[in-house]
DNA sequence: CGAATATAGTTATAGTTGTTAACTAGATGA
DNA sequence: TCATCTAGTTAACAACTATAACTATATTCG
């Protein structure tokens, strides 16, 4: 295996003067899903502390949404809504179940399924927890302005929406 | 715990009619942070089969597009550029040394760090893997005029960049 | 009817990823 | 020289995701 710098076999070797920060430059600064994935990761980052003391991750945040705008979905739909395995649902609402949260009633017409609701405090702490939402995207993008954070999210929609149809 | 429909404490309920399919008119819909974190997921799919064959993984492709443009990063260079912790770039290295992708050289004047090089084999695949991940991004993002993708993108970086800088 | 098949939810498991703490070798600076 | 710092590493661990298999109900159809 040959170094590619000159094809003979150096053996020791000065690191790069240049002590690069960023990824300015790079090809990687055009590719769309590193992108992605680093915003996706720097907003989370702001979503996480907001939510810290409430105890609230992402996909429970998600699971209140759904389930204050379809009170009674069933676990299965809110996996297909959300676009995650059914057994990972389980967990999600044990814990927001054991919380006090929300709650699963058992279907008379279908007894294997069951519907999900908030509870009075769990609609308060969705309200709550809106609100904060909000806020931390805000923050998070404190280098857009009102329009380009629209522009993004239509984008962003557009890019998932499409992808989920064509399954 | 009192239901929030009734606030009466109902055993059976009908689960909701309407079966969702997709998150649209939730407030889900208006979520920055989860249109990213689906719309990432949409796209590192394409990119995981597109890379599939080459069995590389997206951190690994950044590595390899990070040392290409800068031969002889040491591994905490490299760690802050991908803002990844350093035990993860040991691995990363290891798995890229073993395939002959690339290679550690000690630096002789300071011993402790290594400077990463890209072998032949590993510039090659490089080039080939950056024809890919470009075809890979324009994929997944079908929905999206070459504008829209092109302004999809400045956003992201503009979101990424500031929040780097202000760490 | 009742046997075969399908579905909702669950459990268990394991692979993968990201995080933290602590260690070694070498460098730096008083 | 001694104390402190840094680069890389290792190991332990927590979190997330995916898969397979199980239970209970429902449905279909001979």
């Amino acid at each position: 295996m040959a170094i590619s710098k000159k094809g003979t076999s150096i053996q020791q070797v000065e690191p790069d003067e240049k002590e690069p920060t960023s990824v300015a430059g790079l090809v990687l600064e055009n590719r769309l899903g590193y992108a992605l994935r680093r915003a996706q990761l720097a907003v989370f980052k702001h979503f996480n502390e907001a939510m810290q003391e409430h105890e609230i991750r992402p996909a429970q945040f998600s699971s209140l949404v759904v389930i204050e705008g379809y009170p009674g979905i069933t676990q299965t739909n809110l996996a297909k809504v959300l676009d995650i395995d059914p057994p990972r649902i389980v967990s999600l609402i044990n814990n927001l179940e054991e919380r006090g949260l929300a709650l699963r009633v058992r279907c008379k017409r279908d007894k294997r399924s069951h519907g999900i609701f908030l509870s009075k405090k769990g609609e308060a702490l969705t309200e709550q927890l809106k609100e904060l939402a909000e806020q931390s995207d805000i923050n998070a993008t404190q280098a857009l302005s009102e329009i380009e954070r629209r522009q993004l999210l239509s984008l962003l929609v557009k890019i998932y929406a499409a992808d989920t149809i064509e399954e």
